[in-house]
RNA sequence: GCGAUUGUGGUGGAACGGCAUACACAACGGACUUAAAAUCCGUCGGGGAAACCUUGCGGGUUCAAAUCCCGCCAAUCGCACCA
């Protein structure tokens, strides 16, 4: 009898060995396929990992250890986006520095990566907060600035009030802040942006050539929300400006019964002194700025908004004179702040004018306009020149030509996707490598000058004036000009969270040059990345920034790939076993290391790859995690049944190829559930059997191994065999798969009613003969007519009436 | 409001249009134990004598539907007055 089954003491001893052969490294020689598997790099927080990082990354660890054990050159590396607010404001508190926060952080999360027994090239770990990582942020940023893609602008940003910093668009969705979900303000600020929106275009047409899910791919598209309509100008009464505004709806245009701009259009200002009720404007304008984002954009908000006396326009194709009115349901971030009310065609607009009692002119035929606006199709009407028309498309096309003949208006392209505010009056983060010179502007620090290392401070607090603690350091900010030599200030703003996992990936290739960001030799062999599995919650995020700064350094000749990722798959969530989102508050949260503890990490990893679907939301289960122990016990117990060698007959060599065949199927297909299940019932088929060869036995740890390597290398050392780690996948034998008879399933009018096992290649009418003749089937076909016959893979149907 | 995803036993979940409920968990029964744990063996959608019913609900296509189509309902996630 063998000795039970100590996981502790094989994790311990199997850790101990991976490390001292260096098992994982990724290997020099180019000549081989190669496969290079991502998994997001944490923020490495205080609380260390969640069961989360478990089944975000045990997948591509499974996958990584297969292609290895198939022969693959595998590089499936690890690191840190230590950079951040979390330690920032832990450092705060603590008036400890965020770097020794961090570094322990990263001490504690790397051990207990090694005891869950992950596979990865610890040899290329890379920290973001490092100034060997960091310098090459600082010189991609640098690139974007000198192509012009960084720009500041002074426009109504996003930002937390409680945080202190300036949001991203994408960083404050649905008008929370990312980080400490608060109510997020707008506010004007002098920001700096990156012009993402410069690629919008290449960021939807780059989706068509990379394996993403369709509902990622959907997400990002919809997120960059691009819409093609026009640029239509309105003159204005007395006034010679004229207001110009976007539509997508420009055949609608004979409808226009009145205008709206946002309350902070810069034209209100710029007029004041023709608005007759500017008193009551101001009132509405101090009402509209107190409002969240939230508040502002709720849908079923009645609306409100202010008709501008001595403000009027005229119908650019009417000519009629028109009102216009102040609305907060018109945002100034998108389009040009300014929209044509079409009340007939649009819900909003017609909501508008039934409360101001505005003219509602319908120019399309169809609905009843007396109860709600009709967005439908059908037939111009009240449209002069458009009345011949029955469709959008084409009225739409002959108002374009009107308008560009009289030169009133144009095509035009608008994305939801907004520029990306990239800075934070923060401490933690890569210093912008800018300085502002009064003579020569704004200058990049020479390239030569990177790093430009963060100081260090004695106070973390952002400033109460929204300044980063960075311009309390003279010695930091007072610097010279790099061009004219002159007096200059350093730019003490730093770069948000999301800057240094932008290019991430490229650095794991080649993480130790201080030449290159990466060697383009290196570069070519392993790129793209071949998978990378990550959250949902990056995918309108990281995944959109980093294919940006990728595509930039694509076109810039810098990358030899337009695309980083070809393939992105993403994990479900885990959920607390009261099925709720696992959160501390709720206090249903499992911690991975009690798991290893108590029941191992092999078990900790068969759990989490065989809970549920992979991509799937499955609550956590501690008895099901039991049942994974128990199955590990079970093979542990195999290893006293070996008899003999190769097959223990014919019977089991079908089933062990079938296995083999399922079971690398399904891990490349992520379904790591039905893997496991295969290998349980085939365990189940020794137990049956009351034995095994060596060779079955091999051949199972041989497939179990990636999802639990530990058990699976220890009793394959018993049998006495080679380690596991790149020893070969086994192949499944094809003619061990045919089988000589096939059971079919005998329905009469598609419903069951036996089973007959024959042999295979027997003609159709020998086949529903055989049918016919069993007992099951008789009394169900007796009297009848048979009308018809199916015969299908192994269903045998008889119509019969 | 728009978009995406999902709805299968007591539970997690299987199922290229082809034998629904694989594999587990829980529960129950038995064996082994002085006993318990562990282990092993069995039962396990409903209803029953059988027929029959059963994949959220209602239609449809098909020899055959959990799967495809149409209409509802519910849940989850994302976007949200985007002009």
């Amino acid at each position: 009898m063998a000795d039970i089954y100590d996981f502790n003491a094989v994790e311990r001893k199997w850790q101990a060995y991976w490390d001292a052969h260096r098992c994982f490294e990724a290997e020099k020689d180019h000549t081989k396929p190669k496969f290079y598997a991502l998994v997001e790099f944490p923020y490495p927080s205080g609380a260390g990992m969640h069961v989360g990082h478990i089944k975000a990354y045990t997948s591509l660890e499974v996958l990584s250890r297969k292609r290895r054990m198939q022969g693959y050159n595998v590089l499936f590396p690890m690191g840190f986006d230590s950079f951040g607010l979390p330690a920032e404001n832990y450092a705060i508190k603590t008036n400890t520095h965020p770097h020794v926060i961090t570094t322990a952080n990263i001490e504690h999360f790397k051990d207990q990566m090694k005891r869950v027994g992950y596979s990865f090239d610890w040899s290329r770990e890379i920290a973001t907060s490092v100034p060997d990582y960091y310098k090459w942020t600082q010189w991609i940023f640098l690139k974007l600035f000198d192509h012009g893609l960084v720009f500041r602008a002074k426009t109504l940003v996003n930002y937390c009030p409680n945080c202190k910093v300036v949001l991203s668009n994408e960083d404050s969705q649905g008008g929370k802040c990312d980080v400490c979900h608060s109510d997020v303000v707008q506010l004007p600020k002098d920001v700096w942006y990156l012009k993402i929106t410069a690629y919008a275009d290449k960021l939807l047409n780059g989706l068509n050539d990379v394996d993403y899910p369709d509902s990622i791919k959907q997400q990002e598209i919809d997120w960059i929300g691009k819409s093609v309509g026009a640029f239509v100008n309105f003159r204005l009464k007395d006034i010679p400006e004229a207001l110009e505004i976007y539509t997508t709806r420009c055949d609608t245009l004979f409808g226009v019964t009145f205008m709206v701009i946002a309350p902070e259009h810069p034209m209100l200002d710029k007029y004041r002194d023709r608005i007759q009720n500017w008193d009551e404007v101001e009132a509405y304008r101090a009402a509209c700025a107190k409002k969240t984002e939230f508040e502002r954009t709720q849908l079923s908000k009645e609306k409100t908004g202010v008709r501008l006396e001595g403000f009027t326009a005229i119908n650019p194709v009417s000519g009629r004179e028109i009102p216009v009115f102040i609305a907060d349901y018109v945002m100034m971030g998108y389009g040009t702040g300014a929209i044509m009310a079409v009340p007939a065609h649009d819900q909003r607009d017609w909501e508008f004018a039934k409360k101001f009692g505005v003219e509602i002119i319908p120019v399309i035929e169809g609905g009843d306009i007396e109860k709600e606006a009709y967005t439908g199709d059908g037939r111009m009407i009240n449209s002069d020149f458009l009345n011949a028309y029955d469709n959008k498309k084409d009225s739409i096309a002959a108002m374009l030509d009107y308008l560009g003949a009289h030169r009133l208006g144009r095509k035009g392209i608008q994305y939801k996707m907004k520029d990306w505010a990239f800075n934070r009056q923060r401490y933690w983060g890569e210093p912008i490598p800018l300085i502002h010179c009064e003579k020569c502007g704004t200058v990049g620090v020479p390239y030569e000058e990177l790093p430009l290392r963060l100081p260090d401070v004695e106070n973390f607090a952002p400033g109460t004036d929204g300044q980063s603690p960075l311009a309390r350091i003279e010695s930091f900010v007072n610097c010279t000009c790099p061009q004219c030599g002159g007096k200059a200030k350093r730019e003490t703003d730093t770069m948000p969270q999301w800057a240094g996992s932008s290019w991430y990936y490229l650095r794991f290739i080649d993480p130790h040059n201080d030449k290159v960001f990466c060697d383009p030799e290196e570069m070519r062999y392993w790129m793209p990345v071949d998978w990378y599995n990550g959250g949902m919650e990056h995918v309108t995020r990281h995944l959109l920034y980093s294919r940006f700064w990728h595509h930039f350094l694509y076109d810039i000749g810098e990358v030899n790939t337009p695309e980083p990722y070809a393939k992105r798959t993403y994990q479900g969530l885990i959920l607390g076993p009261d099925g709720d989102k696992m959160s501390k508050s709720k206090g249903n949260v499992v911690d991975p290391v009690s798991v290893i503890e108590r029941l191992g990490a092999d078990t900790l990893r068969l759990y989490v790859m065989f809970m549920g679907d992979y991509m799937a939301a499955t609550p956590w289960n501690e008895d099901s995690a039991n049942g994974c122990k128990r199955f590990l016990d079970r093979v542990w117990r195999l290893q006293d049944m070996v008899k003999g060698e190769g097959y223990t007959d014919d019977e089991m060599r079908t089933k062990v190829n079938a296995c083999i065949k399922k079971v690398g199927e399904d891990y490349e297909r992520m379904k790591f559930n039905t893997a496991i299940a295969a290998m349980m019932t085939l365990v189940n088929d020794f137990y049956a059997k009351g034995s095994l060869t060596k060779d079955e036995f091999r051949t199972l740890l041989q497939l179990l191994n990636p999802v639990a390597p530990h058990i699976s290398e220890e009793l394959n050392e018993r049998l006495g065999f080679t380690p596991l780690h790149h020893a070969a996948w086994p192949q499944f034998d094809p003619s061990a798969l045919v089988e000589n008879t096939v059971e079919y399933g005998v329905q009469v009018n598609g419903k069951v009613r036996a089973r007959i096992k024959l042999p295979v290649g027997m003609e159709q009418k020998a086949i529903v003969d055989a049918a016919l003749a069993l007992d099951d089937v008789k009394p169900f076909v007796e009297g009848k007519t048979i009308r018809k016959t199916i015969v299908v893979k192994n269903i045998i149907n008889l119509v019969v009436g």
